[in-house]
DNA sequence: AGCCCGTTCTACATCGTTGTAGAACGAGCG
DNA sequence: CGCTCGTTCTACAACGATGTAGAACGGGCT
């Protein structure tokens, strides 16, 4: 059986309260008292329950981030990100997936997935395809990247529509005229960061003064970097003439750079290859990867820092925060 | 305040403890009572609270994971299937990382960091390569990758020192002489992972008759792609001459590829690479990158299932089960 | 009828922690 | 001396769930 509060106050000869207050820095204590208890603190090795606590005061110490997959790079440092943050304010951070599922995503702001937690970072994709409206909220939530339409949720979200702008601006200034939107998925009226850059995609076009070209519009299902690879083969196999693309995200445009690759096209000589994301694998890439970097590490600090001030209390309206981007420019585009 | 089990009785008209065995699919109860409860707990959305759970039962329902980043593909995918493993056990996890930092890991074995949980995965890196002996555990741990000096815990590692020495083979039988070892440590005498890799080198170096150089054994800190780029170029620059590269991980590999594409070698015409881990990323590189599996997968789900296993009671002896590896032959080597 | 037994349900104690209320103490003041 | 006040400590209740013990019931057996 596990060392308890009560353990502790029989070996140093104190009341349990008293242990209590030593371990939550209570400052009326005398030192001798505190440092009776800290040596059987030590002496028996004691640890809080968390379980316990947590009960008590309503509070785990945990938050939730749910993200579609863990194996993207992109996910994969934006949780990193996450937890060095939720660690500078204590709390520790369960990670859940949801593969893109809108289903599972309600589900995880219902609160009938996942742990109990004191909140939720979410970066649903799935639901902000959809569109119906999420009133179920169980956590204070901040929702990441992609806007769905909910209730009074904090949104730290990106430029996706002027980056995806500025990244076909950036090729069209080099010369590209035919440029593919690699991602790009069917109409929805969400505004799904994928719809976004789309929107983006087309003003940056019109901008430049190009032409929309239906078959240019490249879908790729899971935002991987084998998708991105696929589709740019089968475009490639179809015959399809392009001289730039624009990647919805990093992992894309670098299955977009191997299929150019394989396929014995020059990048960016014969098609220039533009990104979204700036993760870190972009600059080691052959070529290194010129993408549109969207402040990935703000939006998670800026994430835990808001969902922290809610669980805290903070109860004014909902609020919106979009991190700002530039063009990282190296050598693919 | 949220509802609790207590309104879900009242609301149905029955006991408290009757609602606990609906919700614990007690069997003996009448079909009717089972029905009222449903009722109830749907027209309240009654979530069963966690920590009281936890608390009455000492148990959480949630593990640790244990990284030195997660931003490392290898580790974000080896933690996306321990998660998906984990779900399958009904477990939730918690993700933390040390930097491979020593004195943090041993903090998460004592259970000094780190949130309370049922148990332990951890893939110590900064510990394996210290020679102390850890005896504190907190919870049912099983480690993973590397070996340190711990009692009674499980291991499950994989062919480190095999594969290593296969991938020597691999590039010496095209023909390769000068084979750096990308991310070879300094001497310890803890059987770690880089370590065993290296003795595995200097195995299958001595196997295919090859010397040994000193100035081919090449250090690379944190097992990034940055570091394995920097580190290979800076060979180059000091005029040493190679014609293979064992990078000691796939993304070591991979900066090594970045790196001789910049100095404007051809992979594999002047330098054959070979990596390990065989990372999602492989397959996408320019070349495909050609490494040694060690089966990530495997690794994962007998890690989570062995540490279920010990949640659950099993106190046999300490186990160690080691992974199968093979060659994922591609065009890198 | 009297008994046992399985089913169905309830009351109560309990897990380990923290908040509340208040006791005991000495110092400072009139 | 008697009072207040701040400090230091203690006893007890409470958080929300589940295990234990046992009550009440009806059916089947002797």
């Amino acid at each position: 059986m596990a060392v308890t509060i009560a353990d502790v106050a029989r070996h140093a000869g104190v009341s349990i309260k008293s242990v209590s207050n030593y371990l939550n820095d209570y400052p009326f204590m005398s030192d001798a008292m505190r440092a009776r208890i800290a040596a059987s603190v030590e002496a028996l090795d004691y640890k809080v329950n968390a379980s316990a606590r947590g009960l008590r005061l309503g509070r785990t110490g945990a938050i939730s981030l749910v993200v579609p997959e863990l194996a993207q790079p992109y996910f994969a440092q934006l949780a990193e990100d996450v937890v060095v943050r939720a660690e500078h304010h204590g709390l520790h951070v369960s990670i859940e997936m949801t593969g893109a599922d809108p289903q599972r995503e309600l589900a995880y702001l219902a609160g009938d997935r996942g742990p109990q937690v004191d909140g939720l970072i979410m970066h649903a994709v799935g639901l902000a395809r959809t569109s119906g409206e999420v009133t179920e909220l169980r956590y204070p939530t901040v929702l990441i990247g992609d806007e769905i339409a909910a209730e009074g949720c904090d949104f730290v979200t990106m430029a996706h529509e002027a980056a995806a702008a500025a990244a076909v601006g950036y090729l069209a200034a080099r010369g590209r005229t035919r440029i593919v939107a690699l991602g790009a998925e069917r109409e929805t009226d969400a505004p799904s960061g994928a719809r976004l850059r789309l929107d983006g995609y087309r003003g940056g076009l019109e901008d430049a003064g190009l032409a929309a070209a239906p078959e240019l519009l490249v879908p790729a299902g899971l935002w991987r970097i084998g998708s991105g690879r696929q589709a740019i083969e089968a475009l490639i196999d179809a015959g399809v003439e392009f001289d730039g693309v624009v990647g919805f995200n990093d992992s894309l445009a670098l299955g977009a750079i191997s299929a150019l690759a394989h396929a014995g096209l020059d990048v960016p000589g014969d098609v220039s290859v533009i990104g979204f994301d700036d993760i870190d694998e972009a600059p080691f890439a052959s070529p290194p990867l010129t993408t549109a970097d969207p402040s990935r590490h703000v939006l998670a600090q800026t994430a835990v820092d808001m969902l922290v001030e809610r669980i805290e209390g903070e109860s004014g309206p909902a609020r919106r925060v979009e991190a700002p981007f530039h063009i990282v420019e190296r050598a693919s585009a």
